[in-house]
DNA sequence: TTCAATATGATCGGTATCGATCTATCATGT
DNA sequence: ACATGATAGATCGATACCGATCATATTGAA
């Protein structure tokens, strides 16, 4: 039938079928959801993230943070920064590697970590009133793949 | 059993388990592979987004451009005003309503979409390795559902 | 050892982001 | 017509992003 359905380089997917626009959709409207309530705590959706992180994995590199995120290292270097401006890491030389420096939250860092993982559930509560727990586990399954079948950085050529 | 696939506030997902955290993942990730290719046009890939946008759609108003990309306003009004200064776009103001500006592609914005939707082309081809047609297809599915289940601006407070 | 190569992360400079405000236009009521 | 409010988009200012480079530390080979 060669419908519309058939996906192929020739007989593209329309912008709003692509999971690439899907996700900067979700990602950007995120933002505009969640910045404005984490700003007060000088925070966004990134260094929320950030901090999240580390709660849940304990203290990690900062080149495993950048792994992590899949930011550039130098805005990861700058939003370190930020973090233990505001007291919410603290960044220490590893005795084993002096190259390599070693984040951990302060005290003031896992509060904060349990009020982002609060405005996670927020989220989740919306989004499971569409999907259910079984299709949400689907969805993480499916990105998870996609983010491994990627590319790597200068694996592309145009 | 109560192990731990089952989800609740209480009993939280992994970071790296959760919707939110893989759509930031894999939409980073993308940036970093694919700004470095698209730089030396003087895009990037919101820039990009909005070409492919316009020459799938037609000309847009500024304000579908921030409705479909999601992005604030002022943003967009800054990245349109680098297109028309690098002359992928026109602005042109309605004459049925002289507030609203129209956005159309110009020849070299048209030839530019291609070449942006050959490298869409070239990341599916990577995703397609390790997701089938129809998993594409549950996923784009899904993600639209995750978007449209999500809180609107100022619908949630801490 | 010594020194080049590599690794880690901080910093610099140019540009982009984004909330707040401003201007201009349109719609409605009186 | 006029005022008021609503709507569309541009602009401003403070800050953040990010590619390139730098400083420092580690590794490895001769």
């Amino acid at each position: 039938m060669n419908d519309a359905s058939s996906i192929s380089p020739k007989n593209r997917r329309p912008l709003e079928d692509r999971v690439s626009f899907l996700t900067h959709r979700i990602n950007a409207h995120l933002q505009q959801v969640c910045n404005p309530l984490i700003a007060p705590l000088q925070l966004d959706l990134y260094s929320s993230r950030i901090i999240v992180a580390i709660a849940e994995k304990g203290p990690m590199k900062v080149g495993e943070l950048v792994e992590l995120m899949a930011l550039p290292q130098s805005t990861m270097s700058h939003q370190l920064k930020r973090l233990e401006r505001d007291e919410y890491v603290l960044r220490t030389r590893s005795d084993t590697d002096n190259r390599t420096v070693v984040i951990t939250l302060t005290q003031k860092g896992q509060d904060v970590a349990e009020v982002n993982n609060q405005l996670s559930d927020i989220i989740l509560a919306h989004v499971s009133k569409e999907l259910s727990p079984e299709e949400i586990k689907l969805l993480t399954a499916l990105l998870q793949r996609v983010f491994s079948s990627l590319p790597k950085v200068g694996d592309v050529t145009l």
